[in-house]
DNA sequence: ATTATTTTTTAGGTTAATCTAAACTTTTAT
DNA sequence: ATAAAAGTTTAGATTAACCTAAAAAATAAT
């Protein structure tokens, strides 16, 4: 049985890594941890003896296949509970992160299953982001940023890549959904923000930025 | 901020004094947080030192206001959760108790207001507890032990005392439930037990033990 | 190719919650 | 009333997760 802690780093590595990707460096991982690079050596250690990620010195570490199973045993609970919250409870997209990240951590394979089947089996959760299903399987879809899609061209907003709560919050006071039908109207020479139609209802203009952190597909 | 450890002792402390009115002694905080001694006496000094709880040396401690109210938002929360799971999402009443003793320690008010609104604010968890309000409040409904109860009269079953999940998966065995009509039919001399009507449809015998265990109101 | 800079690790220490063993109170039983 | 038993506290260790400061390795810059 993981702790609480040694969950968040295998969570954090995963992303970090890009899914396992790439190795990840002490630093990055004290940073997204918010500690310091010793106390990461030590706990990297620590999940290197359980044999959940391969770790060399200076150079890193990777993701065994024990240690993605865990982290994405992790993201999938927080994935739900993120959906329990926002499709049951009516909290709002900016205000689940927090608490499904003390949610995720229950330990309860029965609690999981009954939570999958009480919000029928969502596949992705408010931000959009895929649910890993029960074995730690991934739906992949392809999606671009709006800021990369053709202009005048009809899309949808799948994902939002940064969910932080501000981005968020302004999301919604833009009238910016998941599942919105959008396309770029206009762009901006000057500092590349983008004018854009939701639904065929309203115009907003939106920053450079804020369209690399938006996800669609066509 | 409490810890998760420091929640749990005022927990124990709370029900181990019977809601505050008797002082609670060291070896059976001990025996119910299953640990040592030596280690309640360390916990007990810091609880004293935060105020929640008096602590007189080879006395006992006795519930601060402060803490007395933080346990019973503990209780809140757990009955809360209990009441999610059998009621939304399908738990039995035997199920839920380890869960909710993790579920109890997430902090989040918004969440346990929400909650409460989703069960659409329960005077009771599943096993007829009542739910303290948010300020602590306990609405106390007078209830006597089904063995004390007169012969042949009706009385309703509103809670069991000692929840165990062996005692609850029994009692849903034989038909015994929260709501349930019941009469005693007969008593046995010899150990105690009851001959008992449930809902005038089925006839069961329990021992007295049980009986001692099934709180009723007539 | 050295030197300087950055990154990472090691060494040694701290805190919360536990432990064991020994010392000390309180209670119980003669 | 005193001795034995039971209960409690103190003292000193341990473990997980962190820390700081110093040493070591890797990378970048002259």
């Amino acid at each position: 049985m993981l702790s609480y802690t040694e969950e968040n780093y295998l969570k954090a590595i995963y992303h970090l890594s890009g899914a396992g990707e790439r190795p990840v460096l002490t630093n990055e991982l004290a940073e997204t941890m918010q500690t310091k690079p010793a106390s990461v050596t030590d706990m990297v250690k620590k999940l290197s003896a359980k044999n959940l990620i391969a770790y060399e010195k200076y150079y890193g570490v990777n993701l065994l296949k024990q240690g993605k199973l865990q982290a994405l045993q992790i993201i999938r609970k927080h994935r739900l509970w993120e959906t329990f919250l926002v499709n049951k409870l009516g909290f709002t997209w900016d205000e689940v992160h927090e608490v499904a990240e003390q949610l995720e951590h229950i330990q309860s394979g029965l609690l999981i299953e009954k939570l999958d089947k009480f919000l029928e089996y969502p596949t992705v959760d408010p931000h959009g982001h895929p649910i890993p299903d029960p074995s730690g399987k991934i739906k992949e879809v392809k999606q671009i940023p709006l800021a990369d899609f053709p202009a005048y061209k009809k899309c949808t907003i799948r994902a939002v890549k940064n969910g932080s709560p501000s981005f968020l919050q302004y999301l919604s006071k833009i009238g910016i959904y998941i599942e919105a039908s959008v396309s770029i109207v206009d762009k901006v020479e000057f500092d590349g923000s983008l004018e854009v139609s939701i639904d065929n209802k309203k115009r907003v203009f939106i920053s450079r930025e804020a369209a690399q952190n938006l996800m669609v597909t066509g």
